[in-house]
DNA sequence: TCTGGGGTCCTTACACGA
DNA sequence: TCTGTCGTGTAAGGACCC
């Protein structure tokens, strides 16, 4: 088998950017695209803002506070979303076998591609011309070491890394840079001595089996080395569709948050009733004002994708848990999918079986 | 300094039928 | 018939990602 090259490409400050071509004037200037609601985070920073300190997912409410003279810009998903698919589009025409991961990533194959640095420089400048959005490319032997590549040199980087290499280069960083190690597990492993790379390459894979089980274990072993054999998933099925709330005030009365539950019911059936997407399982989220999270969930007899169904068994889960203290955040999840122009022969051939 | 919204996947526990 | 187990579906919580 050839050796597998995989890039991953990755949109700079996608959003940030979007807003830019939109709004030229905001061109080298400190924006900010997020919500202007107290409770509000930061969903993408332009460049100018970050060197204040700004980043991802931080209070936008700190933000401010960090940098000033930001530009307030509030998010608009539509317009991410054609972008989004205008650059994916273009490398599509390109890249056979391409793996979008989010509305600003993707990895793509180019095993079989004759120059394939070449070819992805070509796409680059396509993207960029055609769209104003500029990738960072991250070039290496499988999906790990692509998307961490990606992320070495940006804005605008171009680098390919064979195994070894990045093994060596990444000895001292912290595990932090392997994806799928967020802050509790890097605490764990900070726990057992563990902060870089190289003391996790360092580790004996049975050891670490011993101290966070055998699925773990060898896992946190691949990892160190860089190793990932899993292949590029070209078409993935739509699992669950949800809809939530994050109160400006935290909300104490029952009829209040029983009109938010139908209200996002409302927009929930909607969008499956324009996907044709039915689903049997119904659930609720709740977060309470010491941020304990809470779910509820319901699975049907049959699915289904009407306002009614969903906000009437939504409800119901909401009176049976009785929040304890003040409602922070509610939200209604419908998952269990079957398309509904097959669920439908489905329902009936259970309503036929003998009771 | 306070922490959004929309997702996926994993783990654990439990019920149930074969 | 009893018992253990095995697979499956469901529920709940949690970690993580963009």
């Amino acid at each position: 088998m050839a050796k597998r090259v995989i890039a991953h490409l990755d949109c700079d400050a996608f959003f940030a950017t979007v807003e830019l071509t939109k709004r030229p004037e905001l061109k080298g200037k400190p924006v900010i695209v997020s919500h202007d609601s107290p409770r509000a985070v930061v969903t993408t920073a332009s460049y100018e803002a970050r060197k204040f300190g700004v980043g991802s997912a931080m209070a936008t409410s700190r933000a401010l506070r960090l940098c000033p003279d930001a530009i307030l810009v509030s998010p608009d998903f539509e317009s991410y979303s054609t972008a989004s698919k205008a650059v994916w589009g273009i490398v599509r025409t390109r890249l056979a076998v391409v793996q979008q991961a989010g509305i600003d990533e993707a990895y793509a194959d180019l095993t079989d591609i004759v120059k394939p640095l070449k070819v992805l420089r070509e796409i680059i400048a396509e993207v960029h011309d055609a769209t104003g959005i500029q990738l960072s490319v991250g070039i290496g032997p499988n999906r790990l070491i692509a998307k961490i590549a990606s992320d070495l040199d940006k804005p605008a980087g171009f680098v390919a890394i064979g195994r070894e290499q990045a093994c060596e280069l990444l000895a001292g960083s912290s595990l932090r840079i392997i994806p799928g190690i967020g802050p509790k597990s890097a605490e764990r492993l900070a726990a057992s001595g563990l902060t870089t790379l190289g003391e996790l390459q360092a580790a004996p894979e049975q050891e670490l089996i011993g101290q966070f089980g055998e699925r773990q274990g060898r896992w946190l072993h691949a990892r160190a080395f860089l190793h990932d054999d899993s292949p590029l998933v070209t078409s993935r099925v739509l699992k669950s569709r949800s809809s939530e709330t994050t109160f400006d005030v935290d909300v104490n009365d029952l009829s209040e948050l029983q009109a938010v539950i139908r209200r996002q019911a409302g927009r929930l059936a909607q969008d499956l009733q324009t996907r044709d997407l039915q689903g049997r399982t119904i659930g609720i989220k709740v977060r309470l004002d010491d941020w304990t999270n809470v779910t509820r969930a319901r699975t049907l007899g049959a699915p289904v994708n009407d306002e009614a169904t969903i906000a009437g068994v939504a409800c119901e889960l909401l009176r049976n848990y009785a929040p304890p203290r003040p409602v922070r955040l509610i939200g209604v999840r419908v998952a269990g999918f079957e398309a509904a122009a097959e669920a439908e022969p489905v329902r009936r051939a259970q309503l036929a079986l003998p009771v």
